[in-house]
DNA sequence: GTCTTCTGTAATGCGACGCGCTACATTGTT
DNA sequence: AACAATGTAGCGCGTCGCATTACAGAAGAC
């Protein structure tokens, strides 16, 4: 087995993990959130339904906010852009693998 | 002590490596780099001098190219872009910690 | 000494994207 | 009916990555 999860699966994006699982938690209302966050609430509310990313300045806020570690969300963010990018191959399908000059 | 390398200096940026290890190791001229790359050879000059940030799309490129993860050069960028982002702490400054709901 | 290669960097234009703001529709609660 | 909360669209703005062009300096080949 190459692993417990499923490896071709999208990642989860920051979002949806704030959405159903910090929000509920904190039980506020989105818009006291992003007051908090010092964002607006439309910002808040698109990221939340993964219509953005998790910008570095978000993971910042987040981190202030809720103690948790404004590296943990950029990786969540990261883990979902590169997917993005590796589900359209043919973007870079012209590199070709060098060769390890093996030198040293 | 908390670690062997300083915990409070700027991370390397992804484009040291390459400027300092991975080209030399490669012995090609950056223009050569570049084309190898698939993008021009002032995109690739402005990474190597830490002029730019390095994107999720080079670091795709830099998969394919060299064999490296992708998620190991983004890694160093968003370690890059967090520790700038820590440098003001001003923009961050009214976002007061919000007490953990200790429920469940 | 001259020509060619490699390099750093500035300037311009373009497209993508994060964000604020406004506005409208919907849903649920009082 | 009235209000609060939410999803979403549209607009403008600033930032940023990238391509392209252009210029200047450094280094090596002849």
């Amino acid at each position: 087995m190459k692993s417990l999860r499923n490896p071709n699966r999208r990642p989860t994006h920051p979002g949806a993990i704030l959405l159903k699982d910090v929000l509920p938690e904190l039980d506020l209302p989105q818009s006291r959130f992003a007051e908090l966050l010092g964002v607006s609430r439309v910002t808040v509310s698109q990221l939340l339904h993964e219509h953005r990313a998790l910008s570095p300045d978000m993971a910042m806020r987040l981190e202030k906010l809720l103690g948790t570690s404004a590296e943990s969300w950029l990786r969540m963010q990261e883990a979902v852009d590169l997917w993005e990018a590796r589900q359209q191959p043919e973007r870079f399908a012209t590199i070709k693998r060098l060769p390890a000059t093996a030198a040293a």
